[in-house]
RNA sequence: GCGAAAUUGGUGAAGUGGUUAACACGGUGGAUUGUGGUUCCAUUAUGCAAGGGUUCGAUUCCCUUAUUUCGCCCCA
């Protein structure tokens, strides 16, 4: 038997309708804000990533999906959204002639080569947000209450907003090489991963959970000290507009972000919810002042968001998040035998052209079990056709929860439906 | 990239180195030939993830591979 490649699943059943409605609530969330829609090529040139992402952050050097096609182009099935946004951006010269800002969103699947676990997929789906030619605090702070908001439209609870500031270009370095300065003469008190960390990537020391206690990580110098005055003020400015929108947020300066095109404000949304195993963040995001500039493009800010929506979805299902979900039919059509079918399909389409859940036996089922099967489909009518009713055109129709049987011309039937069903 | 545990029918699962792989649900047919959801009867895996090995004999033991689940790293 084939089974589905490592990491990926299937999306159908109760799920399926779960996930049809979360995606429609964030479209509808969406076009509340005002943002654009955008839809950019599930795979690109390797260099976007390369370059975009980082060459040498995690994802691209070692969880990247890299072929070939036969033009022996080098391609990269996206990792995730940003840098492709960013690209179309430029592409598509928005920095001209089009309203800025340009407030984009999009939806779909990211690739990584990882080991699947809780939460965590090889392909999996990501819905994100990306605001260019804005310095202003404000996009932050919109960015950062667009999750927020699509958990609290969910009914989704248990959830925390960790943010934080690396500061402009200039702060940030000055921060990186104290950093660097400071955990050196320790570098033997550190975990095997912080050993690593130090090299690649010293931020991410700070959110070591091994090391998490040591006295050396609780005097670890802070961003804030290290923010000259302008990202000082920036960072100050979004946690006031957060406050007037009256989102809840708590500052982590440990926090810090795997990316590397991150400048200013970062942030998290973990779910607290007991038991939900530890790939507990939900979205991540921040201000990238750089990415575009570094992608080939005019210098433009952005700032954005990406979600993941595998790990939304089991965060609902933790909480036991209820949604107004259609569950059943209208109308099941039996046909007692082979002879009716033909007008039954007729009447079956009549009733779906007229906005009517049919649906009708295609097994050639005997009666009693179609209507076992009227009740799995939780059907609010069952209509049976016969010879009689073809002959006769009136329809026999029974209403499955008050066990009422009618006989209706089929003209009117629609009308009958409209009426009974319409409240 | 590293570590741990799993994999038996449509589903949930019990089980054992030896001849017919429990039980339940579901499906199908019938008792009831145009009206069900109760009850009763029958039927429903030449098969225990795939391949190889040990053995007189393996679904049960060993190896490899695949997938799943859970950690680490990293991320959504």
């Amino acid at each position: 038997m084939i089974q589905k490649a490592k990491g990926t699943y299937d999306v159908f059943g109760e799920y399926g309708k779960r996930l049809l409605y979360v995606e429609e609530l964030i479209e509808g969330l969406m076009e509340k804000y005002n943002y654009e829609y955008f839809r950019t090529p599930i795979f690109e040139s390797s260099n976007l990533f390369h370059r975009g992402v980082g060459e040498t952050t995690d994802i691209v050097t070692k969880e990247t999906y890299d072929f070939k096609d036969r033009g022996d182009r080098d391609l990269t099935l996206r990792p995730e959204g940003t840098a492709s946004i960013v690209r179309s951006f430029i592409e598509n010269k928005m920095y001209g002639n089009h309203t800025i800002p340009v407030k984009a969103w999009y939806y779909g699947p990211m690739f990584r080569y990882e080991r699947p676990q809780s939460g965590r997929f090889r392909e999996f789906y990501q819905f994100g947000v990306e605001v260019f030619g804005s310095e202003d605090p404000l996009a932050d702070a919109e960015v950062i209450s667009i999750p927020v908001n699509l958990y609290k439209l969910l009914g989704l609870k248990g959830i925390k907003v960790n943010i934080n500031t690396l500061g402009d270009s200039e702060s940030r370095e000055m921060y990186r090489n104290a950093l660097i300065k400071y955990f050196e003469p320790y570098i033997n008190d550190l975990c095997e991963d912080c050993k690593e960390r130090f090299n690649k990537n010293p931020l991410r020391i700070l959110d070591c959970k091994v090391d998490a206690n040591l006295d050396i990580m609780k005097n670890a110098p802070k961003t804030i000290d290290y923010l000259n005055e302008t990202s000082k003020k920036h960072f100050e400015m979004v946690k006031k507009y957060l406050d007037s929108m009256h989102i809840e947020y708590s500052v982590n300066t440990n926090l810090v972000r795997g990316l590397d095109y991150y400048t200013h404000t970062v942030f998290e949304v973990e779910a607290s919810v007991e038991g939900f195993g530890s790939q507990n963040v939900l979205c991540g995001g921040g201000r990238y002042d750089n990415l575009v500039e570094t992608l080939d493009g005019p210098k433009t800010s952005g700032v954005g968001f990406a979600m993941g929506i595998e790990r939304l979805m089991t965060a609902l299902d933790y909480e036991n998040v209820s949604m107004p979900l259609i569950n059943g039919i209208d109308c099941y059509i039996i046909p007692m035998s082979e002879n009716e079918k033909e007008y039954c399909a007729h009447l079956c389409m009549e009733l779906r052209l007229n906005g009517f859940i049919t649906d009708i036996d295609y097994n050639n089922r005997n009666i009693k079990n179609n209507f076992k099967m009227a009740d799995r489909l939780n059907s609010k009518f069952v209509i049976i056709i016969g010879e009689e009713e073809k002959n006769t055109n009136i329809i026999t129709i029974k209403n499955n929860e008050t066990k009422e049987e009618y006989k209706i011309n089929s003209e009117e039937l629609i009308n009958f439906l409209d009426e009974s069903i319409g409240e």
